[in-house]
DNA sequence: CAATTATTTTACAATCATTCTAAACTACTT
DNA sequence: AAGTAGTTTAGAATGATTGTAAAATAATTG
């Protein structure tokens, strides 16, 4: 993505572009579904010759999920994922290496559920297909 | 459970029945669906009037858990939850209580799943479907 | 453009769940 | 009863994450 785009889309989620968030921005939103904890990404960063401080990329990232741009994938091992696919899916989880693949919500059907206790509904269903080697 | 039985139950998994994991299999195993994590269980025991350090509540359950009298959740919150339904089984999880319902695998239907990756076979599948009020 | 204000970044300390360590203790065997 | 192997424990350590307060930077206003 070039930095004019990304300053673009930051402004049209109310977020002012500093030098950190359009590095983040650029980084994350190539049109590639990408997958990344804190961790990850600062290493990436950092590959990039760019220094952000880690508690920089906390807050942008929490960011970046409260305004839509990211989802927040938990229960895959210790750390907290973010999913640049923001649409509605689930995921293989391959434990052999900590990878994460996508799986379009269309692609699961899920029937025969219970019914939701009294006065509680759904609010979403999150599954993890654990992958190993055969 | 007697404490007799506890005992017995402890040296059928090859668990030497001391104090400490007497008490912790008596509280959990009464033959009801009980979800703990490390801290609640260690104020139950702490109610009941017994102490125990929490490096021998995470020691036992992990413990428990690799016998077979446990099953381990991850996902759930920050903590991980520890389940005496040890058959393969789904939640419900209501997220303005941190309380956990057991969903059995035979109540949720899921089909057309993807195929896996080449040279990798399905582990395991998690559901986890989030209640809140309506 | 300069000054002001508002937001952001950052280093560092703090927190929380969990694990490690090594010493004290206890169940089991002889 | 003594030995030894397995357990428990307090307390330190770890790893992911959040809080804090000061320094830096972006936006706004005159």
């Amino acid at each position: 993505m070039t930095t004019q785009n990304t300053v673009d889309l930051l402004r049209l989620y109310k977020l002012r572009p500093t030098r950190q968030r359009v590095a983040l921005a650029a980084l994350l939103f190539d049109g590639t579904a990408r997958h990344v904890t804190a961790e990850t990404l600062h290493g990436q960063v950092k590959d990039m010759g760019i220094t952000l401080s880690l508690a920089t990329i906390y807050n942008t990232l929490h960011q970046f999920t409260k305004v839509g741009l990211l989802k927040e994938i938990r229960g895959i091992g210790d750390a907290t994922w973010f999913d640049t696919n923001i649409d509605q899916h689930h995921h293989f989880f391959d434990i052999t290496n900590d990878h994460l693949i996508d799986i379009p919500a269309s692609s699961i059907t899920i029937s025969n559920l219970p019914d939701s206790p009294q006065g509680k509904v759904i609010d979403g269903i999150d599954v993890i297909v654990r992958l190993s080697d055969e």
